[in-house]
RNA sequence: CGGGGUGUGGUGUAACGGUAACAUGCCUGUUUUGGGAACAGGUGACUCCGGGUUCGAAUCCCGGCACCCCGACCA
């Protein structure tokens, strides 16, 4: 089993419902949410709009672009609707959005728009694997960009590519993630992943360290090289989970689907398309395979479930009991997100707990630590044990 | 989709064709209390489903379902 959905599993952040497809549980939906957090608010610092898609599909503009057939996709998850027809969950949504667009786009006026939805896709996959990394039903943030112009494209394509590399970032996985040539398709020739090393991945990439960027295994030959003014010989191969992708369009879909506007000369034009995914639950596989040791889990700041793990120790025989009440309390007001552990158990049990789930700074309160009017602290990621008092504590979580 | 493997208390495992066992969890009690405590008692499984072979099936055979691993696929 992979490391993730081991981990993930035993540390209650996630159930198995069946093959593929996985319940996040509160500790899990906090980490999920938080992920989530970073990416929508720089989707609005990019200017984009959030709306909210149906997963349920109509056939009909899949038919047009020609993907509802079983033959050209073949991960639909379809059912017949009782009424009479068909209909599908979502596997994405360009479909449906070209669909609304046509409805608000007439003219050049009216571009350009970036539209993005955070919703739950749905692929028949073959074979789901590597825990929550390769699931049959997961979130995923799409956002779509709707240009005039070759120039208007680029320009927001390279806009949204620079935003990516500032959300991984603050997801911490930053150093980990290269922005990767792969196939592009009809419409363009690459299209840019975002790939994250690390040993669970199921994508080959050819890694400069040095210009930070990656060629997919699947694209690379003599001629993509040239392309890029790389050498063979300064390529790493490695192991990558592809956590974004993004891809020019053209029109490739506003043409099947009749999204035209009108330009300055009154000439009926379609639009130009592109579209830029993010598997948020994917990222949670990824950060915990990059971030755990033999003990658990260390999530990194950001995406933390809480920030502090209270522990109260001798609960029910000392007053420790009452202390980490009120230390608890104070945390909260102070805006200070914290997991309180007032379990009556041993502090063997109670400290390994804390280590599997993997806040970051984890307090202990106990009769030992009141004696001395402090509390201990502990960090997860260098193990390091500090006493202080409660002010200092507040003091360094702020 | 091709290949390989596994289904047994909540969880993890054991059992030659012959009484389903162990650990853990859970419940009760006593003692214990800063790195997964000790003792005692208790709870808990039509052995994935359906057929077949047999005096007798968790075990062998056939079919189905589920899950895991390798590969292919991943627009």
């Amino acid at each position: 089993m992979a490391k993730n959905a081991k981990l993930l599993i035993r540390a209650g952040y996630i159930h198995k419902e069946m093959a593929g497809v996985y319940s996040f549980l509160p500790l899990g939906l906090r980490v999920l949410s938080n992920i989530v957090a970073i990416i929508r608010e720089e989707m609005n610092t990019l200017g984009a709009q959030e709306l909210h898609l149906t997963a349920l599909q109509d056939p009909e503009p899949w038919k047009k672009s020609g993907r509802w057939d079983d033959k050209v996709v073949d991960n639909w998850f379809k059912t017949k609707l009782r009424a009479g027809g068909e209909a599908g969950l979502g596997f994405t949504h360009e479909e449906v959005m070209m669909r609304i667009m046509q409805e608000y786009v007439q003219s050049y006026r009216d571009l350009p728009i970036l539209a993005y939805q955070i919703q739950t896709k749905f692929r028949n996959e073959e074979r789901a694997k590597s825990g929550i990394i390769r699931t049959r039903e997961f979130l995923m943030k799409d956002l779509y960009s709707f240009a005039k112009s070759e120039q208007e494209h680029h320009a927001l394509y390279e806009k949204v590519k620079g935003v990516y590399a500032v959300i991984f970032e603050r997801l911490g996985i930053g150093k980990h993630t290269y922005p990767t040539f792969a196939s592009g398709g009809s419409f363009s020739k690459y299209s840019h992943e975002f790939q994250t090393l690390c040993e669970a991945g199921e994508d080959t990439v050819y890694v400069n360290e040095e210009k930070r960027l990656a060629v997919n295994k699947e694209v690379l030959n003599n001629e993509v090289l040239a392309d890029l003014g790389l050498k063979k010989e300064e390529l790493v191969e490695r192991t990558a989970v592809e956590v974004g992708n993004i891809f020019e369009q053209g029109t490739r879909f506003s043409e099947p689907l009749g999204l035209t506007f009108k330009d300055e000369a009154g000439k009926s034009v379609p639009v130009l398309t592109g579209a830029y995914g993010i598997g948020p639950a994917r990222i949670m596989g990824v950060l915990v395979e990059l971030c755990s040791d033999e003990k658990g889990i260390i999530w990194p700041q950001a995406v933390a479930p809480f920030k502090v793990h209270l522990i109260s120790l001798g609960v029910g025989r000392s007053n420790s009991e009452r202390s980490a009440e009120a230390f608890y309390k104070t945390l909260l007001q102070k805006g200070i997100s914290v997991l309180l552990d007032d379990r009556d158990l041993r502090a063997g049990e109670k400290f390994a707990d804390s280590d599997l789930i993997g806040i970051p700074t984890r307090v202990v309160m106990s009769e030992k630590t009141l004696e001395q009017g402090k509390v201990e602290v502990k960090d997860r990621k260098t193990g390091e044990v500090r006493m202080l008092t409660e002010a200092e504590l507040l003091g360094s979580l702020n």
